[in-house]
DNA sequence: TCTTTACTTGACTCCATAGTCAAGAAATAT
DNA sequence: ATATTTCTTGACTATGGAGTCAAGTAAAGA
């Protein structure tokens, strides 16, 4: 009756499932930039349809954007939350971002973006920011972690993270992983005896 | 007499100066891949020339990197040089070079690696990775740096950080530094007695 | 079935950059 | 002063991606 309201033809509902799902695989591979032709043609669609029923890049990626991406950061919140050790929480939190980084280039993206649109996305990196705020407070209150770090130093260290795995193209992912450690390292508190 | 040998006319000697110097300011603003355009405006003069002239970017880029890279990447090893505490000398070595790549874009782009050709540069770049070889092991042999830390590992360190300098642009310098010296930190033995 | 309306298409424009080349301009040689 | 040679130019092609739209196609409604 009433539910005959904005109904779309049932080709536009098929192109509109199919695109979606194109977007999915695509841009889980390749990271949120790439070429919306590529995307058509995995779908088997014309360009012009995904401006048509998406109105462009950013529309899609809100259409897409939560799928892709939500349950990874979440799934990675609520899998270190059961650790007790508040720094190993910690530091497991953070590792598990950077690969996470290097193995998603989408959420890559989405971590590195200013990411204007796309409202529950914000909202998420919102909880995670403070998510991991706490986390970093409560490493900090054992003393184990150098407590002239910010919440600001996180997200930043994040930041650049993120800019390397997205050139990392090429290079391994346990060298990545590797060097990412020092960093790490480098966040606790130093021994008293230094020079 | 026989020194008449290909020499270039008036016209085109005054060209191949001006475009050199032109090349030397706007790659030293933005780096190696600021597009030939500016350049050739830069030095009023058509992009056809520089082509003429240089046989594209790599050319002109084998005419200028010399004097746009070499005294700073030398400078810094001889500036380092005179510091006698072996870890404070590697960990300055280290700071200067991350600086470096945040203050001067194309000798970033030169310690990135995207020039494979540049006999003078390949000399020059090897000679820092010697030389930052040695700068760590006599560090390590203090203790004080991690022995697991390869030069290989340094490499790739300074390649890292090439790339956060890269997309810095807008990032504030000493937040930049602020940052670099929680990896460099990282790279020091740790305290014996972890958790 | 035919009409109406919704949808899709691919060819088009636009932008920025790399790179080329025939024709005109300028220096040099005589 | 003219012929010769060397240079320079800017308009041209090519690439790759964004974004648009008139015209054609297919579904829905009668």
């Amino acid at each position: 009756m009433t539910e005959t309201r904005s109904r779309l033809r049932a080709d536009a509902q098929r192109n509109v499932e199919g695109i979606r799902q194109a977007a999915l695989d695509v841009f889980r591979l390749g990271g949120l930039n790439t070429p919306l032709d590529e995307v058509a043609r995995a779908a088997g669609v014309s360009k012009g349809t995904i401006y048509h029923r998406f109105g462009g890049r950013q529309g899609l990626i809100d259409a897409v954007v939560t799928d892709l991406v939500a349950e990874y950061i979440s799934g990675i919140m609520t899998s270190v939350e059961a650790i007790t050790d508040p720094v190993e929480r910690f530091e497991s939190y953070l590792r598990k971002i950077w690969l996470l980084q290097y193995d998603e280039p989408a959420s890559n993206d989405v971590l590195l973006r200013a990411l204007p649109g796309s409202e529950p996305l914000t909202t998420l990196c919102e909880h995670a920011s403070e998510f991991a705020g706490r986390l970093l407070g409560e490493a900090q209150a054992t003393g184990r972690i150098r407590d002239d770090l910010t919440p600001d130093d996180l997200y930043l260290l994040i930041w650049e993270r993120g800019i390397i795995a997205r050139a990392c193209d090429q290079q391994p992912r346990d060298g990545y992983q590797r060097r990412f450690e020092y960093t790490l390292s480098g966040l606790r508190t130093p021994s008293v005896a230094s020079v």
